[in-house]
DNA sequence: GAACTCACG
DNA sequence: ACGTACGTGAGTTCC
């Protein structure tokens, strides 16, 4: 019978490097959790043990590689980011079963021991799993040691045997303690004898056996005046460090090989933490898959499911929740039951004048729609409360609110037993949101909002296919040629859209120099074929080539694929996605329609109204500078918004001391880019980058930027310090986003964060003001020009489309809702165009 | 599925 | 000394 042992502090130490860094998107680490349970994998297929457990010391992993990957150790000498993970490890590894021992005032070394002593006295073999090499003094016949190696990429696992340590070191593993006496170990804090090192203390090992030997054999001829000193000097710290290195069997645990026979997993836990952890993949791998259904607890008290005829009639709230086979959970004050589409069809009164309780509403109103119950006003949505409280989650099914606000266990496909959940979720989460004051945002904004999403994906926008199937011929026609073009100079054809093939031709068989690397290969985007395209012909070709297949592929043919039968293209807009607060658009992308080049422009002249109709388009003017000099409350950015100064012009003036009347078209562009660098939480060698000049060039500027601007200076400093103290920053709203990060010891990890907390704020302000902009341009279009639709939105953009003969009204209102949404310091300003198309509306 | 590239604000 | 801008989604190649 053979026993796994871990020693946990040391595996999940190198686990943590050997992995690349993972957070889920609330901010919480995992890529030791995920090395980890990799490497237990590895021995476990090839140790095939009974039974396994881990060894844990009490205060937590050691940390001994100081110099490694920027990360600097904490006051307990392990970094943050792995201090985190610690808890949550063992909550795996108890999920799964594996016992973990752990004792108070003896290390993990101490306890491995002992564990492996208990095994050899009840005729278990045992192999201690490690990265540490001071176990190997453990090996003899019954224990071996697999020991760990990872760097970057890849972890190796060396069994050690008596035999094989033998070989190695050439002596018995027992003389470890006697070696390491000698020569130290700096890691361990143990002296050792001064000046002696690995190769000396061997040396002195092979001729006298132990540290005894040598002590007794002092005298001896062979050993140097020189060294007979230092070991004279150093005898008491040598048997010192002798008893600092052994490792001893004798901790008080209460251990019998028996206990730690390999059971199966508590599958519903481990699903819950993988679900938690994100580790998707491992979900299949270990078979969790389901498990959720499998073992789960019935939330629901079966004598207090009511049947249809049960349901009470009247006007009370209920919570809905359709699962993915179509059934329909319903839950009220009085009870919970399972209800099919057609029964609650046949039975329209118990929905008809409720206030529905929804989960992710926006997309339960499109699928109520479908199942023949139309609706389109939701009185409380738990996924879009759970967004709001913390937007950085990569989604929120109803197991995981049940668990993290209920503690309880529900599966995402028991509608009942979730429809109950979000009944009992929804006092929970406005409980939660009005502790973090943000009632009104969710009342008054996010909310609201969800109706009008749902009403502007239901009307889609048209377009003309006729037009856009003529657009991708002419533009296929056009890839043919640059591609005869392209293989004309590469004297053969390759796959251009293959970044490998292109990267060989040009760099190795055209022998152009390489500008930039990515992790496989060379880089070969934009930037670089821009800084190569006077250095060969075939680069302009290849730049031509990229433009025109894009065009082609994700616009002509992408969006033709997404017209439906009437014409018109329907998309979905995410409002559970960002972590800012900002939308997004899905199936298809309509935020991302091209605009910046001539041809691809040519893409909006495709979005068009329907008969005797205008497209309506108004954008706000500098919507995040505006932010910025509202919340930074920045003096001289607040008078340049008052006064109308064009905002570019003015920080080029600041920047490159000159009159407005004199700045040039390129100190504009510059200061432009410098703008948005300061939104984005500038650095000098990014924008040096950006705009091609030194990057003490670009420090100058920003330097003199803030030299001006000494309110945003002091906003960026006080911004990142708060959400330092909060854990958060917010927007004006209050919108919040968690940045753990910023507490990160690794300095790209925080200055990421610092960026984020200065960005957010900004970014997200925005967002909230077009959305409460979006409610009031809806409703005011709804009550005063009831033919006008609101259909998309970009980021600071809304497109309306209406009667022609109403457009100049309806584009002047528009712009007054957007520009009175919510007065700041400073004015908004929203210009609104309209034409036939959304290119001539622009 | 990861990596790369590129479209938008 | 570090390594280099914020937020998204989609198409393609390659393992």
């Amino acid at each position: 019978m053979k026993l796994l042992i871990l020693d946990g502090n040391s595996v999940i130490n190198r686990a943590f490097f050997g992995v690349r860094p993972l957070t889920t998107r609330d901010g919480l680490y995992t890529h030791a959790i995920y090395g980890f349970l990799n490497i237990l994998e590895k021995v476990e297929k090839e140790e095939q043990p009974e039974a396994i457990c881990v060894s844990f010391d009490l205060h937590g992993p050691t940390f001994r590689h100081l110099k490694y990957d920027g990360y600097k150790a904490n006051r307990h000498g392990m970094p943050e980011e792995l201090a985190m993970q610690m808890p949550v490890m063992k909550d795996v590894l108890r999920a799964m079963n594996i016992p973990i021992y752990e004792c108070q005032g003896w290390e993990a070394d101490d306890v491995i021991g002992t564990v492996g002593k208990i095994c050899s006295n009840n005729g278990w073999e045992c192999v201690i799993v490690t990265g540490d090499r001071d176990s190997l003094q453990l090996i003899n016949e019954n224990v071996q040691v697999k020991l760990v190696i990872s760097k970057p990429g890849q972890t190796t696992a060396t069994l050690y045997t008596e035999e094989k340590f033998r070989e190695e070191y050439g002596f018995e593993p027992k003389k470890l303690v006697d070696l390491k006496a000698l020569m130290g170990d700096s890691s361990d804090n143990i002296p050792g004898v001064a000046g002696v090192g690995p190769k000396t203390a061997k040396e002195l090992l092979a001729k006298f056996g132990s540290l005894d030997g040598v002590y007794e054999n002092l005298e001896d001829p062979s050993i140097r005046p020189k060294l007979r000193e230092k070991l004279e000097n150093d005898r008491e710290n040598a048997y010192l460090s002798y008893d600092l290195a052994t490792i001893r069997p004798e901790a008080p645990i209460d251990f019998a090989p028996e206990d730690a026979i390999v059971r199966p997993y508590n599958k519903p836990e481990l699903y819950q933490l993988f679900q938690k952890l994100e580790f998707v993949r491992l979900i299949d791998k270990y078979g969790l898959r389901g498990a959720e259904q499998a073992d789960v607890q019935p939330v629901r008290k079966q004598e207090k499911l009511p049947r249809l005829d049960t349901i009470p009639e009247g006007n009370s709230p209920c919570a809905v929740y359709l699962a993915a086979d179509g059934s329909l959970g319903f839950a009220c004050q009085k009870g919970v039951c399972v209800l099919s589409p057609m029964e609650i069809r046949m039975d329209t009164i118990c929905l008809k004048n409720r206030e529905l309780i929804l989960h992710d509403c926006k997309t339960n109103l499109h699928r109520l729609d479908q199942a023949g119950i139309s609706f389109d006003h939701c009185a409380f949505d738990t996924a879009l409360a759970a967004y709001d409280l913390n937007p950085s989650q990569a989604d929120y099914p109803v197991s995981k609110l049940a668990t993290n606000f209920l503690g309880m266990t529900v599966a995402d496909g028991d509608a009942a037993a979730c429809a109950e959940a979000v009944w009992n979720l929804r006092p929970v989460l406005e409980e939660e949101l009005k502790k973090n004051g943000m009632e009104k945002l969710y009342r008054e904004v996010e909310l609201p909002l969800c109706a009008v999403l749902y009403r502007m994906e239901n009307r889609g926008i048209c377009i003309d296919t006729h037009q856009l199937k003529a657009f991708g011929e002419m533009l296929r026609q056009r890839i043919a040629d640059c591609e005869s073009l392209i293989f004309s100079y590469a004297q053969g054809p390759f796959n251009i859209n293959s970044t490998k093939q292109l990267g060989e031709l040009l760099f190795e068989k055209l022998g152009l120099p390489p500008v930039k690397k990515t992790k496989t290969g060379y880089s070969t985007n934009a930037d670089v074929l821009e800084k190569l395209k006077d250095k060969h012909p075939i680069i302009p070709a290849i730049m031509d080539y990229r433009m025109l297949t894009k065009l082609n592929s994700t616009y002509a043919e992408g969006l033709m694929k997404a017209v439906a039968a009437d014409g018109r293209v329907r998309t979905t807009f995410q409002n559970l996605v960002t972590a800012t607060g900002r939308l997004s658009s899905t199936e298809p992308n309509l935020q991302n329609i091209p605009v910046r080049t001539d041809l691809g422009a040519e893409i909006r002249k495709m979005f068009v109204p329907k008969a005797g109709c205008v497209l309506v388009d108004a954008d706000y003017s500098q919507i995040e500078l505006r932010v910025l000099a509202h919340i930074s409350q920045d003096k001289v950015m607040q008078e340049a918004f008052c006064n109308g100064t064009d905002i570019h012009t003015l920080t080029a003036s600041q920047v490159f001391g000159v009159p407005t009347d004199q700045v040039t078209p390129l100190q504009r562009r510059h200061a432009k880019a410098v703008n948005f660098g300061i939104v984005y939480g500038i650095s000098e060698f990014s924008l040096a980058e950006d705009i091609g000049v030194t990057r003490y060039e670009a420090r100058a500027y920003i330097d003199s930027y803030l030299e001006k601007y000494q309110g945003v200076r002091a906003y960026m400093k006080q911004v990142v310090e708060q959400a330092r103290q909060t854990g958060y920053t917010e927007t004006l709203f209050g919108r919040r986003r968690y940045i753990p990060e910023l507490k990160s010891s690794n300095f790209n990890v925080r200055s990421g964060a610092e960026r984020i907390a200065l960005n957010t704020p900004i970014q997200g302000t925005a967002a909230d003001l077009i959305k409460l902009a979006m409610i009031r341009v809806e409703e005011a279009l709804n009550r005063d020009f009831p033919e006008a639709q609101l259909l998309l939105q970009v980021h600071d953009e809304l497109i309306v489309e209406c009667p022609e003969a109403i457009a100049p009204q309806v584009a002047q209102r528009i712009s007054r809702e957007m520009e009175s949404v919510y007065p700041l310091s400073i004015p908004l300003t929203a210009e609104a165009k309209y034409g036939k198309s959304w290119y001539d509306a622009k």
